[in-house]
DNA sequence: GAGTGGTCTAGACCACTCA
DNA sequence: GAGTGGTCTAGACCACTCC
């Protein structure tokens, strides 16, 4: 604390006066010039601390009204979107992958649809398990645009899920997300170990560059799966 | 653009190129010093507006290396967690809400423990259904904690909704959520209109106030309902 | 009108990391 | 060692909004 405060040290340090209510929910705190001869640092300095305890919806900023603790800092969560593998081994359990299927056939009208695509059109279809210590963790069901992803028809995704080959040999520009619950599918339940019609966890993402479509991609969970965030 | 040129304005004409791929990704783009003299601005406006791409992901950046464009832009999602009814008003529909039941009684165990609460602890547990246009949209199993939101005592919760009046009268510091698929109980099923043993998508969220649990939320929507996002 | 946050500039020094 | 990003300062002007 010798040095100069920085802007992360004054960002904690309102954080911390928040959290233990020294600045209570709804009340007005100081105003910028008063706060930065208080730590000692330019106006700016204290500006960037409030503005990140802004973006994250802890106070609530106006100009001329001044700042004050949110009542609800929770407007939004975050969840990182990881590899499976690094998804399994990050909870210590052993990750093994498995190809079901390859095949390069007409995409279903619903997966051109979601990737907006017209017409019918060919696509490498692969379909592969993912386990955690030898159990069924996901299964997954995927379409990749050859006219995006040329080099992945030489590949057999044998050894290699599709997710890190593509991650590493196809890039995107953009995303889309949906999770849902379903119903287990025969084939579905047969690849997970469960009953039919028993309740799954279904997350879907499609990803294009550009304007190009690259892929989409089902991977179902065990109804044990959960998705957790915390703000 | 006679002015000065905002961060915004460089920040979204990087981003352009970013799209057009006239930077290509995993390129390295030109130094802050360079941007900042092609686009007449400081250097300090030029970091600013390449932060916020880092920040999104978009680019990656490296001291000495330099920055460039992310080959996977996409490593988190945001959802935004709206009130229900501007989830049901948002998208165009009619917002009916209906209290079914309101007791309070000893939590069970599972809300005691996602709470963190030791020992039993009487709470008010209230039950609501929620309607888009007449339709079941989703019912809500709540438990609030009289300890720290005393006056939730008097509040009959027949007009607003908890969700609304705790907003407005239970400052919260933290939350979690947890999204799974469940098969609908026999409650849930009749509530939403379901077959039993239906999978339902069930959002739960707890919220705390510094170290005291403030409420338990758990959601319950019929298969049809998705989250989803863009990134 | 006046108070507060929002942003930009110009310059400086530092921290990291590559060669 | 040197190039690049990371951050801070001091000052300025602007934009919004409350009174």
């Amino acid at each position: 604390m010798a040095g100069r405060a920085s802007f992360r040290d004054i960002r904690d340090e309102m954080a911390r006066r928040i959290a233990a209510r020294v600045w209570q929910p709804g009340a007005i705190i100081p105003a910028e010039e008063e706060l930065a001869r208080e730590f000692g640092s330019a106006r700016a300095t204290v500006n960037r601390a409030l503005q990140e305890l802004a973006r994250a919806g802890i106070v609530e900023r106006k100009r001329k009204a001044g700042t004050r603790v949110a009542l609800h800092p929770v407007r939004e969560a975050r969840f990182v979107i990881p590899l499976v593998r690094q998804e399994i081994e990050a909870e210590g359990r052993a990750y093994r992958y498995r190809l079901l299927g390859r095949a390069i056939e007409p995409a279903p009208a619903d997966i051109r649809a979601a990737l907006g695509l017209a017409g019918a059109r060919r696509m490498l279809h692969l379909r592969c398990l993912h386990l955690a210590d030898e159990r069924p963790w996901q299964v997954e069901d995927r379409w990749i645009n050859l006219a995006a992803v040329p080099a992945a028809r030489a590949e057999t995704f044998e050894t290699i899920g599709p997710n890190e080959w593509l991650v590493h040999n196809a890039p995107i520009s953009r995303a889309d997300f949906v999770f849902r619950a379903a119903r287990a599918s025969a084939v579905e339940a047969d690849a997970l170990g469960l009953d039919v019609g028993e309740a799954v966890f279904v997350g879907e993402r499609m990803t294009w560059l550009g304007q190009e479509p690259v892929t989409h991609v089902r991977m179902v969970h065990p109804p044990t799966h959960t998705l957790r965030t915390s703000v």
